[in-house]
RNA sequence: CGGGGAGUGGCUCAGCCUGGUAGAGCACUUGGUUCGGGACCAAGGGGUCGCAGGUUCAAAUCCUGUCUCCCCGACCA
C-alpha cells in the first residue's frame, strides 16, 4: 500500500483520555485516534482502527481458507420466521433488537447466524456426498446488551467471524470442530495474543460441548479456573474441583430440630452458642427458573454458580427469588430455609455434600434448624445431584493432584458442537449412504474481531501508549522527519519510497510539528518500528531505527533500512 | 432491571450550595519567536449550560418531568 502522509491523514490523537473510559484499551483507542463513541456500546471506527481490523480479518480469512472454509456474506436484517422456527425468537428475549417493517412484519437484527446458515443448508443440501461443508462470514452482529461497557470489550454492534460446519455424523463434527480449534490457535497466536482454550458453558447456543478462547486480563469479565500442572482449564461456569474429604463425626441418630431465634446467616450459626462451622452447614438458595421455583443446596462456605444452576435446571433464565416470594414457596423466610423432605419444588444438591452426615440446615420454619442431617437419607431421596458450586483458587484440580488457579479473562472466541439442535428444529437433513434421511450434524464457531484488537492492546501497552504486535498494527513503520531542511525531507522521502517498494506499510509523519509531538504520537499509536530522520544521523548517511517495544536506538545506513524493515515484516 | 455517579465550546474541568455579565487549560485561526520528547508571546473564532416545563423582575444555578452517558450486579464474541 502507498505510504500515508500524516499531514493529510485523519488521526485525531488526544492528550487526555475521556473520563468515561476506564480500561486501558478503551482509553488508548480513543486517545490514539482509533475510535469515537456514538452511543452506549456503539463505536465509530476511524481509519487507524479500520487498518488494524482489516489485518485481523485477513488473518482470520487466511486461516479459515486453510481449513477449507468458504466465505459468505449474509444479511444482518432477518425476517422473524426462521427465529420463530428455531424457537430462539423467544429465547433471545430482550437481547435481540427487533423491528417491524412498513407492513407490520416482524424482523430482527442478527445476533448470530445459525438460523440463516441452517436454512441455506436445508434448502440446498440433499446428500451426504455434499458434506462436509464449512461456511463462514465476517459480518456485523447486533445484541442489545443489558450493559455495554469497557470500550470495545462489550458492545451492541460488533464484527464477528462466524463459521458453521455441516456433517453427516458425529465423527465428521469432531473433525470439523478440531479443524476450527486449530485454526483459532493460529489466528490468536498470529494476532499476538496469549490465550487459553477452556471448557465452557454453552448458554443460549445449545449443544453438547464448547470451548472458549480466553485472554488473561483483568479487563475481562469471565473467571477461568486453570491447573498449572496439567492442561485442565475451564470457565468457572462449568469448572469443577477436587475437594478434600471432610470427616463427619457421628451425630444424632435422627434429625433433631433446635431453636435458633434470630439466626439468619451462616456466620451467625457459626458463632456461640451454636458453633456450627460453615463447612458443616448446608446453604439452601431459592431461585426462579423460567418462572418456576427451584432449590439449590451447597455447602455453607460455598458460592452458588448461577450458570451451573441454569445447566442443571435446563432453564433459559434463572434468577434469585425475591425475599417476598420465598415464604410462599418454602413456608419460611430466608435464613431458616432447608430442603429436608422438601418436595414442593425441584431440589438440586452439589456433589461435594453428597456423602455428608451430621449436617445442619434450616428447618423451613422461622427460628429453627435441623441438626443430624444425612444428605443421602434426607435430601437425595427427592433431590438430584448437580454441579452447583463456584470453584475457588486453591482448590484441587479435578484431573490431577495440582492446585487450581482462578483468574479473570476475556473471551475472544467460542466454538460449539451444536449437534442436531438447529438441523432438527429447522428440518435440515440429507440422505446418508444407506439412503436414510438424517439430520445434519452441526458446529458453530465465533470470533469477536474488535475484541481481538482490544485484547491485544490490553496485553501490549505501556505508559506511553499501545505497543502493537506487528501483524495487526495499522502501519508497520512510522517515518518521522525531525526538521524542515530540504535535504532532510528529501532523505526521508527516499526512505519512505524504498520502504513502500519493499512492501512495508508506512505512516510518513512529515507534519510541521516539533519532534516531541511526533515522538509522542508515534509511541501512543504504537507503530512497531519508528524510523527518525534527523540532522545528526543524516550527517553520516544514517537514520534512527527504534522498536516500539524496546529502548535501544540504532543508526542504520539509509540504503539498508528498507531491507531491514522488510525482513522484520516478513518475520525474518 | 436494581443500586451509585455525571451531562457547561472538540477534550479535561471550574462556576451551581448562597439565582443577576458563562470561565480556565488543552485544541483551533492569524502573526511573531522557537525547533531531538506533547514550546512561548500576542491577537482572534467558537458554548440555545442535554431536553421540556415550572418558580422568579431575572435560571447554568431552585423545582418537576424526561433523555443520554459512565460505574457496580444478572448476559456473550
Amino acid at each position: 500500500m502507498p505510504a500515508v502522509r500524516a499531514s493529510k491523514a485523519f488521526i485525531p490523537t488526544l492528550k487526555e483520555a475521556p473520563t468515561d473510559a476506564t480500561v486501558a484499551s478503551h482509553k488508548l483507542l480513543v486517545r490514539a485516534g482509533f475510535v469515537r463513541q456514538l452511543g452506549a456500546g456503539i463505536y465509530d471506527y476511524l481509519p487507524l482502527a479500520r487498518r488494524s481490523l482489516t489485518r485481523i480479518e485477513q488473518i482470520i480469512r487466511e486461516e479459515m481458507e486453510a481449513i477449507g472454509a468458504q466465505e459468505f456474506y449474509l444479511p444482518a436484517l432477518h425476517p422473524a420466521d426462521l427465529w420463530k422456527e428455531s424457537g430462539r425468537w423467544d429465547v433471545m428475549g430482550d437481547n435481540m433488537f427487533r423491528l417491524k417493517d412498513r407492513k407490520g412484519g416482524d424482523y430482527c437484527l442478527g445476533m448470530t447466524h445459525e438460523e440463516i446458515f441452517t436454512a441455506i443448508a436445508r434448502d440446498e443440501l440433499r446428500s451426504y456426498r455434499q458434506l462436509p461443508q464449512v461456511w463462514y462470514q465476517i459480518q456485523s452482529k447486533f445484541r442489545d446488551e443489558p450493559r455495554p461497557k469497557s470500550g470495545l470489550l462489550r458492545v451492541r454492534q460488533f464484527t464477528m467471524k462466524d463459521a458453521y460446519s455441516f456433517d453427516v455424523d458425529r465423527a465428521g463434527l469432531d473433525k470439523s470442530y478440531e479443524d476450527q480449534r486449530q485454526a483459532y490457535q493460529k489466528i490468536f497466536t498470529r494476532c499476538g495474543l496469549d490465550f487459553v482454550a477452556v471448557q465452557a458453558h454453552s448458554g443460549s447456543m445449545g449443544g453438547s460441548e464448547s470451548s472458549e478462547f480466553m485472554v488473561r486480563t483483568d479487563a475481562g469479565e469471565d473467571l477461568v479456573a486453570a491447573c498449572p500442572k496439567c492442561r485442565y482449564a475451564a470457565n468457572t461456569e462449568t469448572a469443577t474441583s477436587r475437594l478434600e474429604q471432610l470427616p463427619d463425626q457421628p451425630g444424632p441418630p435422627a434429625l433433631e430440630k433446635f431453636a435458633t431465634p434470630g439466626v439468619v446467616t451462616i456466620e451467625a450459626l457459626q458463632r456461640q452458642p451454636y458453633g456450627v462451622g460453615a463447612r458443616r452447614q448446608l446453604k439452601s438458595l431459592i431461585y426462579v427458573a423460567d418462572g418456576k421455583p427451584v432449590v439449590a443446596v451447597v455447602r455453607g462456605d460455598q458460592e452458588l454458580n448461577e450458570a451451573k444452576l441454569q445447566t442443571a435446571t435446563g432453564a433459559v433464565e434463572v434468577r434469585p427469588a425475591r425475599a417476598d416470594e420465598i415464604p410462599a414457596i418454602m413456608g419460611a423466610s430466608a435464613g431458616s430455609l432447608g430442603a429436608v423432605s422438601f418436595t414442593a419444588a425441584p431440589v438440586f444438591v452439589d456433589p461435594s455434600v453428597a456423602d455428608r452426615t451430621n449436617m445442619v440446615t434450616g428447618a423451613n420454619e422461622d427460628g429453627f434448624h435441623w441438626k443430624g442431617v444425612d444428605v443421602r437419607r434426607d435430601l437425595l431421596v427427592h433431590g438430584k445431584l448437580a454441579e452447583l458450586r463456584s470453584v475457588k483458587a486453591g482448590e484441587g484440580c479435578p484431573r490431577c493432584d495440582g492446585t487450581l488457579d482462578v483468574f479473570k479473562a476475556l473471551e475472544v472466541g467460542h466454538i460449539f458442537k451444536l449437534g442436531t439442535k438447529y438441523s432438527e428444529s429447522l428440518k435440515a437433513s440429507v440422505l446418508d449412504a444407506s439412503g436414510a434421511q438424517v439430520p445434519i450434524v452441526m458446529g458453530s464457531y465465533g470470533i469477536g474481531v474488535e475484541r481481538i484488537l482490544a485484547a491485544a492492546i490490553e496485553l501490549h501497552h505501556d505508559a506511553d501508549g499501545i505497543v502493537f504486535p506487528l501483524a495487526i498494527a495499522p502501519f508497520h513503520v512510522a517515518v518521522l522527519t525531525l526538521g524542515k531542511e530540504p535535504e532532510l525531507v528529501e532523505a526521508a522521502e527516499q526512505v519512505v519510497a524504498a520502504l513502500t517498494a519493499a512492501g512495508v506499510d508506512v505512516l510518513f509523519d512529515e507534519r510541521d510539528e516539533r519532534p516531541g509531538v511526533k515522538f509522542k504520537d508515534a509511541d501512543l499509536i504504537g507503530h512497531p518500528v519508528r524510523i527518525a530522520v534527523g540532522k545528526k544521523g543524516l550527517a553520516e548517511g544514517k537514520v534512527e531505527w527504534k522498536l516500539r517495544g524496546g529502548k535501544e536506538v540504532t543508526l542504520v545506513p539509509i540504503g539498508e533500512v528498507a531491507a531491514k524493515a522488510a525482513a522484520l515484516v516478513a518475520g525474518r
